[in-house]
Order: C-alpha cells, then structure tokens, then sequence
DNA sequence: GTCTATAGCAGGATAGAC
DNA sequence: GTCTATCCTGCTATAGAC
C-alpha cells in the first residue's frame, strides 16, 4: 500500500457533481444539489442544515457548492422560483375564465394535478416547514403574493368572509391532506381521491 | 462627570427581570422571558434569534437568562407544554361525550373560544412557523401525537377518508383563519364569526 | 469544476464575582 | 438574580492552486 491510501480513499468518495450536460436521468449539477439540499431543509430544516452537510452527501466539498450557487439562500431562490413559475401557469389559465363555480372546481382540479410532481409536493413542504426563513427572502414575499392571487381566483372580498374562507380552504385542503393521512392507513391514490372530493365540495356553490 | 459615566449609561439600560412574586401584571420573569421569546422565534425563527437579542430586549445579559431557563430550548419546551396542558383539558372533556354530531360543534366551538387568548393563539404561530424545529423537540412530537388525538376525537379511521379530511380540516379552518383575513379587510370578530361558521359546518353530518 | 485551507464571525453555554 | 468575561464550536464565505 502507498503511503497516502488514506487520503485516497478520503478522495474516492469525491466526484464532479454533474455535467452540465443532463445525464441519463437528467440531473444536471444544478439539479442534483437543490434535490439533495431540498430533502435536507425539509427534514431538518433550512437553519440546521450546513452547506457541508449537503456537500458531504453529494460527495463533494463545500467550496464546489459555491460554484453553482453563490449563496445557501439561492439555493432557496432557485427552488421557489420553479414553483412560482408553476403556478403562474395555472393562474394565467384561471385568468382567461370566467369566474364560474365550474371554473373554481377545474381550478382545483388542475391544482392537484400538478402536484403528482414530487418536486412541487417537496417544495411545498419546504415552505410550509420553514415558513420563518421563507419570510425573509424576497422570493418567499413573492410566493405569499401569489398565494393571494390564488385566494382572488377562487373567491373575492366582495363575498362573505365565511365563503371566502370556505373556498381557500380547498387549496389548504390539498396541502392538508399529506399531513392527515400520514398517521391513518390510506395509499396515494386514496388520499388524493379523499383530498380533491372535499377540495371541489368546498368551491361549489 | 465622573470618568465611567459611559459604562453607568449601559448599566442604566439594565434591570432585574422580574421577582418572583408576581408585579402589577402577574408577570414573574420567567413569563417574560417567555412572552419576548416567543415573539422573536415567530418573527425571526427560532434558530435565527439569539439569546443575546432575547436578553437585549428584556434589558439584561445572556447569562441572566440561563438562570431562569437552562437551555434555549426549554424556552421553547415551557411554551409547548402549556399549550398541551391547555388541549388536554378540551380532550378530557370531549372524552366522557357521546360521538354526536353535537359534541364535535361544541368541541369545536371551545377550541376557537380557548384562542381568544393571546398567547395560545402565538403559541400555535409559532407552532406553524418553526416547524421542523419543533419537530426535534421531544414536547414537539408530543404536541403532534395530541393533534391526532384532536383529529380522533372529531372522526376516526373506520369513517370514509373523505369525511375524516373534511372534519380534520375545521381546526385548519380556525387556524388558518388569521393568515386568509390578513390581507383582506375584516375585524377580529368577523374571522371568529367566519372561521366558526365554516369550522361547524364542516364537523356537521 | 473541484480542491485545501482559512478568514471572520456569531452562537450557546459556563465560571465565578457580586 | 444578575453581571463580566470567556470557551468552544460550527457556520458562511473566500482565496488561490490544480
């Protein structure tokens, strides 16, 4: 054995995060380090998760981090982003309806939909789990913002309070339900079943 | 004036925290202690508020602050623990009731009168916004095994999965009652009449 | 694109005087 | 009960080689 076969070993466990040519399940570096920093902010939240945590399970060194992202927020900023972009479709869509019971029910509809995207359920649980962080960055104000476009889409401060607050309850309904069901026995398909019967009940009229 | 008028003018800033006899408000200064905590850790997060900021805000050094609490999450810990005290109360109560259609309105109904205390209604904010902190937290699991019992109290497994997220989602309804009505215009006693109304229809058959 | 090394700082917690 | 002073640890971020 030579000398440094410690060091080596250290180093065998490094590599280049990712090209920035998709491999085969198309990740690229960028990709792989918010999945990987995703799952951490989530389960410990954004605070307590280190940049050298997120590097050692990438197998790689902090300073390789700070290739891809400047800083730790971006790597928060670059996530909300996508998700903002989500919804901007779906509100985009709403805009061009009348504002119609049936309407509000393919709203929700579509709501859940697009959230069969794990990536989306994740950063939804992100925000909702690290709501004090999210408060303070900017993206996080523009989330919030949007959040209420959503509200105006499914109902107006023209209506009474408690239809207001009958019809955001759908959306909480969706999000609500990975919660619920977490602790009583029910698969995907039934929670989602479960989740848009009660969401689509509480936008009709 | 004398030379150390500097370090009298700090000095000046500072006082004891509270006796243990409680002043004119009731407040002992461990219930300082606590009351300007927890503002912080809803404003701030938890984990981005130091004790140093604690103690700034309270007019008195860290080191004060251990005195009273041993470590930083016993703030936290003290906090919960009321909480549950409180919840277990509404339980017990709800415990030697007939499973009614009545029970869960009147049920429903005290856990939205119970919030019209200031300080539970904080102690769920910050519930709501740290998360994953809580999460850690041994009182933070307990707090969520007590949320199930709440759920259990209102419906159980054997009911279909639909009926048991609509029921669940009355105490969503009250909480998220004070995010809805934050950026529309409505009176404290309009959310409670609003958040009531929808919370009991959803409880109903 | 990744590394080693380190600057620079702030946090939680403790010791011991008063 | 409160203070000053300090320890120790861990973090974000940067410099500069390869």
């Amino acid at each position: 054995m030579s000398q440094d076969s410690t060091h080596a070993r250290v180093l065998r466990g490094r590599h280049r995060i990712g090209v920035d040519d998709p491999g085969a399940e198309g990740q690229t570096a960028r990709t792989r380090i918010q999945d990987v920093a995703l799952q951490l902010f989530i389960e410990e939240g954004y605070d307590k998760t280190s940049l050298r945590e997120v590097a050692e399970k990438l197998g790689v060194t902090k300073a390789a981090l700070y290739y891809h992202f400047p800083t730790k927020e971006d790597i928060v900023n670059s996530l909300i982003e996508d998700r903002i972009a989500q919804v901007k479709m779906l509100l985009d869509w709403a805009n061009d309806q009348p504002k119609t019971p049936e309407m509000r029910q393919e709203f929700v509809r579509r709501y859940s939909d697009e959230l069969q995207s794990e990536r989306h359920r994740q950063i939804i649980r992100f925000f909702e789990r690290n709501q004090t962080t999210v408060n303070t960055l900017g993206s996080g104000e523009a989330m919030r913002k949007q959040m209420i476009k959503v509200m105006d889409t499914l109902s107006d401060p023209s209506e009474p309070h408690a239809v207001q607050l009958r019809r955001t309850l759908a959306i909480f309904a969706i999000h609500a339900s990975w919660f619920v069901f977490r602790e009583r026995e029910a698969t995907e398909d039934e929670r989602r079943d479960a989740a848009l019967e009660v969401a689509l009940d509480l936008v009709a009229d």
